[in-house]
DNA sequence: GGCGTGGGTCTGTCAAGCAGACCTAGCGTG
DNA sequence: CACGCTAGGTCTGCTTGACAGACCCACGCC
């Protein structure tokens, strides 16, 4: 078996975990997102280790999911922040849905401690499935996973 | 800071990810949501060291995102494979949210490998923000992240 | 000139990932 | 009965990554 390069391989579910599938990636887009975009900040509240964030975030830059932004406050010395490119910004859905997941099913003891609301109504925002042709798709079982113009077989099956 | 266990913090994302945050655990997710269920195919169609493997298995079903289901082909030993629960079932917004980002921002060369459809219609199926007060959220500068009922202060902040 | 600050780098330790060999219960075959 | 095959693992030893904690350094301020 080739190397079998985990990030490239020919699923665009591994090539994404390629790009954010790290241990911290998450926490640290969950706080960018947030508007906490300075190293300090980031590593003050997510806890990671210094060196495992600047490999991280260089990798963030890299991918062009973040990119690195000059600024300056007056009387102070240049500095940058991460800020999230369109690439990065998509990564919103993703997020939601962990976040979802972990409501419903790793509950926190005294609720959940964000809340995603449509800011020109108020009401909670959630994810759901939908077809091309409009239709809702309520549960699983009405979509169907059928091979792409990519797809190459895969040796093993059962069924 | 105490240790921080950063599986059990304050945030359903980082719940989330102390059971699914782990290198080869979508890989696994994405194979047992295809169907491939048994140990040894999910090795050779993932590539994961089996030991890596056993571990993720073993914590997938610890957290009941899976369940060890007997099984036995005529002529055959018992067997066992790994089968979704409900909970686990819920990660599927996840895996498709994770697929596609990577189909618009990490295509594969000669396009993607896989379709999801609606078995009615066959149009392409995609995730969706919508409030609960039933309007669609176009972007994301149309949502507002609130703190919620068990949100704590955090000391950092920049604005 | 010394100091504080942001954004890192360096070092040593220890856990995790990994490949590859080995193991084992039970079944069908001769 | 002995034999070998198979699924689903264990065991070993090496390499990589995570991590904590110390150190660094350019700059603007006082």
């Amino acid at each position: 078996m080739e190397p079998r390069d985990f990030a490239t391989d020919n699923c665009s579910i591994a090539r994404t975990l390629g790009v954010v599938g790290e241990k911290w990636t998450f926490l640290v887009l969950r706080e960018v997102f947030r508007g906490v975009r300075r190293f300090d900040d980031i590593q003050a509240v997510t806890g990671a280790p210094r060196q495992v964030l600047t490999d991280r975030l260089a990798a963030l830059v890299d991918h062009a999911v973040l990119r690195r932004q000059p600024y300056r406050e007056p009387g102070r010395r240049e500095r940058h922040e991460y800020r999230l490119t369109d690439k990065g910004l998509d990564l919103y859905p993703v997020l939601l849905a962990l976040l979802a997941w972990g409501d419903r099913h790793v509950p926190a003891p005294d609720g959940p401690a964000l809340r995603v609301e449509h800011r020109d109504c108020g009401a909670e925002v959630a994810l759901h499935l939908r077809c091309a042709a409009g239709h809702d798709v309520a549960a699983m079982r009405e979509v169907a996973p059928r091979p792409g113009p990519g797809a190459r077989p895969r040796s093993t099956h059962h069924e």
